[in-house]
DNA sequence: TCTATGTATTATGTATACACCAGAACTCGA
DNA sequence: TCGAGTTCTGGTGTATACATAATACATAGA
């Protein structure tokens, strides 16, 4: 075993946010699997550092929801049960809708254009099958409306929340019967804002959500199920 | 000076728990301003433990929005801005629209009961003239709303972004004029969810929110401009 | 065989020590 | 008097050491 992530980023950071977003990575792409513990010594040896900054990351981890503390036993990776999915993605589908709204208020003419391009280049990654290369292009899109609300807080809401579910954006963008739906919803968006008309944005922003869900709580379920199957 | 904030929590927590705590407090409460520095050996002689604590709770408090970082600097109170506070108001006014749209689903009759009380308690302490009463009554009652919609998430961000306006809370608390407004207000409010009508409860959240964000707006610019005063 | 207790190990909780950078103060020269 | 360079101090960044609680394991007794 001994998955080994190394810490790329050569950045001058300090080296807690070094390890936060180490550590935040490895959780997202799924090398530390939900429920595996985070042992302060074994990290701190795997990445070279003292338990300091260790700590200190795994603190930021606690407040962002990645990881569970256990008093006098650790850390461990957030186990994704289907009601805590349910319970972002509800709070999402209402800053998602937000968005939106806002973005229609005051993007530019010229992120308007970005947008369109953004929507193009992710029909351009659907029609190949690289799921990273989607995935990247989906959030590339949805950046740039985020940040078209001139709302930071907002952006770190999304993010965050966004992230919880990272470990299950495959799901949604491996299927490829999906695809054609995705593109379609994100045209709907694009043109919505393009055309300032903020209800028509919002239901669309909701339906993308509500999509989503059924994909994931899907995945969940069939995870589950193939678990519980396992153990006879 | 030396202001003495006491660790008042006897509970039997790890002491980066108690000094988040109590930072946190001394934040919100005021006792520590808006660009005061907290210096990590200082604070640790002032609340009698290490280093240690002290810097994970600087953490937590860092990615909570309360303090800011300086590299090699350490950490400061965050200022409230202008367009950071309205950043807040616009994202809080989706979730606390939302809140009540879940709660109105999801309420039971017995929290309905309970909201009833906390509707009726607020008024009584409209009535006197303790802000800190006033405040703690209007907590309890936004609090039994954000848990009537059953949803975890909802209710942290929910809270964390009220404390960001905790420290502009007694404005229009303090300002007895607006007592009425705001028991009118929680009045609609309570009906609207009593009477599961969702429709209108989203309204009435939202204007609740509209009313404070004038309140606060206006006392900071109060207090900008009284600073502009005093330097000349 | 099962339970209970005691011990050893392991990892966290906390304190402290050292390194290093940044800003303030100070000196020297123009 | 002013400015540039230098030293010095105070603070953060990081590592390490020590204390303590929790778990696992082994052993003894019923």
């Amino acid at each position: 075993m001994e998955e080994q992530f190394q810490v790329d980023m050569n950045e001058f950071l300090p080296l807690r946010d070094v390890v936060f977003n180490t550590l935040r990575k490895a959780i997202l792409t799924g090398k530390l699997k939900p429920g595996e513990r985070l042992m302060e010594v074994h990290l701190a040896n795997q990445l070279g550092v003292s338990r300091t900054p260790i700590r200190e990351a795994i603190r930021k981890l606690e407040l962002e929801g990645l990881v569970i503390m256990i008093p006098r036993r650790g850390a461990e990776v957030a186990r994704i049960t289907e009601k805590s999915l349910k319970d972002v993605l509800e709070v999402r589908r209402a800053l998602d809708a937000l968005s939106v709204e806002l973005a229609c208020d005051r993007i530019t003419e010229e992120d308007i254009e970005r947008l369109l391009k953004a929507c193009q280049d992710f029909e351009q990654a659907a029609r190949g099958n690289d799921a990273a290369v989607i995935a990247k292009a989906d959030v590339d899109l949805h950046d740039i409306i985020v940040e078209a609300t001139g709302n930071q807080r907002l952006q770190q809401l999304v993010n965050n929340l966004s992230e919880q579910m990272y470990r299950y954006r495959f799901v949604y963008i491996k299927e490829e019967s999906q695809h054609d739906m995705l593109v379609a919803e994100h045209r709907e968006i694009y043109e919505s804002i393009a055309s300032r008309d903020k209800e028509r944005a919002a239901i669309a922003a909701r339906i993308h959500i509500d999509n989503q869900e059924k994909s994931i709580i899907n995945q969940i379920r069939l995870e589950n199920e193939s678990r519980l199957n396992k153990r006879h």
